[in-house]
DNA sequence: TTGACATATTCCCATATGGGAATATATTGA
DNA sequence: TCAATATATTCCCATATGGGAATATGTCAA
């Protein structure tokens, strides 16, 4: 078996930074694919095909206005990965705890 | 230009379900190798190149105690990836309360 | 030293990748 | 219908993958 592909869910998905970079930038707003060419400067096969792969995953909506295709962040799809995350906050909250701790002592050398 | 390694950063890593697995059991304690492939019904070269996967990006962090290694969770590895998906939290947020409006909607019709 | 246990690494392979280049498809206006 | 614009797809390729199998490395106990 080789790597799962970037399609099989949000986590393949959004592990290439190109597509964040694209999922960032669609968070302020609905935007074709040619302002995301130009506000990102990369190649219209590259953003299309990123695009591609974001919708597949249901990452982003897409709707057609004429000869543009205007895409959207579906942000709901990025819950799972939120909620994945927040169960390790309580350890890392604890961390921190232990490294201001740390550096209190060495303060009261 | 391939994909990036899975060792590249956390979001690459974390890509593997296999992997998110060994993190969602080290949450709980750190645990030996062994401990993993027996809970986790995993092979044991499969656990140990995952490891070094997770190791390599920081995602956790390794100690010999005689002939077994205890790996545990360092969960402030995690938190870029929480960073990264709270600024889309407002936006699902806003999601969800227009699918609530929507089902309050019908029930009034 | 030797044997047993615990873990890590190597080799092989089918599969998927992202970029570049070229081309196909879709929509509009003349 | 045709040309122009906007997007999507296809083909090629170097690269990395995860699993399986085999083997290497490390540590302890006798």
């Amino acid at each position: 078996m080789a790597r799962a592909p970037t399609t099989a869910d949000a986590f393949n998905a959004v592990a290439e930074p190109r597509r964040r970079d694209i999922l960032n930038y669609l968070a302020l707003a609905e935007r074709s694919v040619s302002e995301i060419v130009d506000a990102l400067e990369m190649e219209q096969p590259s953003v299309s095909k990123h695009l591609r792969v974001l919708k597949d995953v249901g990452l982003v909506d897409a709707r057609r206005e004429g000869r543009q295709m205007l895409y959207r962040v579906n942000a709901l799809a990025i819950r799972p990965l939120w909620e994945w995350t927040t169960t390790f906050e309580r350890l890392w909250r604890h961390q921190l705890v232990k490294v201001k701790e740390n550096a209190e002592k060495k303060t009261n050398l």
